[in-house]
DNA sequence: TTGTCGGCCGATCGCCGACAA
DNA sequence: TTGTCGGCGATCGGCCGACAA
């Protein structure tokens, strides 16, 4: 799973902790975005609201069903360690991330079935393989990689008057696999290798966080 | 689930140990026909090849996705029972089984999509509704309930020369649902409520039966 | 620049009788 | 009696430019 795409997919407002880095962690909030709530409740479970912890590893995956990217993150209690501001706060390793990514919301048109999707300009002139503008149309196969490698076909053409930016042939099977609907996001990135790969944001719906059993572990341990 | 639209879908070879009899049940035979091969060459693990048991309760049952019929038995061990042939061996209830039912393996043509179903005479005549055959074509619209209750509809009609009954619109439906391939059989019947039901028997693929939990510690018990 | 719409063309679905096994 | 085939009409998917926001 290129991190690139990773990052596009997750958004600019996502980061990560640094490995080795100090973080805090709160079992009640971790627990409050996970999709089955767990108890609480019991007095016979006295987990404290935070606990400092050192960063021992940062997995960035992906669902395999909905593609919704996440990240698996192992943590160690850290009791001795004292609250330095410097040393847990850095989060994302400051990468010159200049990889060109360009994110839409797909309209009612972009999701409708049997309809194509309409390429903003500047995404597909910077991000897209270059089109041989001397054709009429202009038309290119363009291909492009998803988080599990999986390459996807559109035909994307530059036609209509006024001209604009089309993805046809390829898309509403490229909709129907990936269940996308209007308001669900479409990602396009050129990665670090120049190949051009496709990422999916989905709105809202099933947007709930797994908490393993592990992290219990974690916290009733340190209780 | 209508016991005479499952006795229909298990076939005619399929006999059922009345409550109250007694069976022996052989572990290993079981295990055999299960999903998951158990462990068997474990020394740790003595079972007897087979048990004198009482049968408690029978379950007649339907896979929810592929409507599979199987049973669910609740067996009791008996050891200080002897074997007394005349009690253990009356298999099924010798219920006046006269409702009329009726199977036909599915052709090419038949499961082939886009096609319609070639509805043998006999079962147009003895387990469809009646056909009102001074309309030209004759044509009804025929409602059939499946093991869940589920109710299909399918388009009825005689026509084509010879004549002969076929199931056309709402068929290939129901083959795609149930995900019916040439050589699956399908069932239909009248039941004591005078309702027609319709059944699946699928020709060999996953034919393979669960052996669960309880069975083990049954055997396990009794060793 | 790009979202939505109606037109239209081609592919597929599915109903039909012909024919033969 | 009924399985398979080719024909063909209706429906649908999907590509197109027009138009307006």
């Amino acid at each position: 799973l290129d991190p690139q795409l990773w990052r596009a997919c997750a958004g600019a407002m996502v980061h990560m902790p640094r490995v080795g880095s100090k973080v805090i962690y709160f079992p009640q909030g971790h627990a409050e975005h996970a999709a089955s709530m767990a108890e609480f409740s019991s007095a016979s479970m006295a987990i404290p609201c935070m606990l400092l912890c050192r960063v021992l590893s940062v997995k960035l995956l992906a669902d395999s069903e909905t593609d919704e990217v996440y990240a698996c993150i192992r943590l160690q209690p850290d009791i001795n360690g004292c609250l330095d501001p410097d040393d847990e706060e850095p989060a994302s390793p400051p990468l010159p991330e200049k990889t060109a990514s360009f994110a839409k919301t797909l309209t009612q048109s972009d999701a409708n079935n049997g309809g194509g999707f309409s390429v903003p300009r500047y995404c597909a002139e910077t991000i897209f393989p270059r089109l041989d503008y001397s054709q009429d149309p202009p038309v290119q196969i363009v291909l492009a990689k998803d988080v599990h490698g999986t390459v996807w076909k559109f035909r994307h053409i530059y036609r209509g008057t006024p001209r604009r930016h089309l993805l046809t042939t390829g898309w509403s099977n490229f909709v129907n696999q990936k269940k996308l609907v209007a308001g669900d996001a479409i990602v396009f990135l050129r990665n670090a290798a120049g190949e051009l790969c496709v990422g999916v944001r989905r709105s809202t719906r099933g947007a709930t966080t797994n908490i393993n059993a592990s992290a219990w572990q974690l916290a009733q341990a340190a209780a």
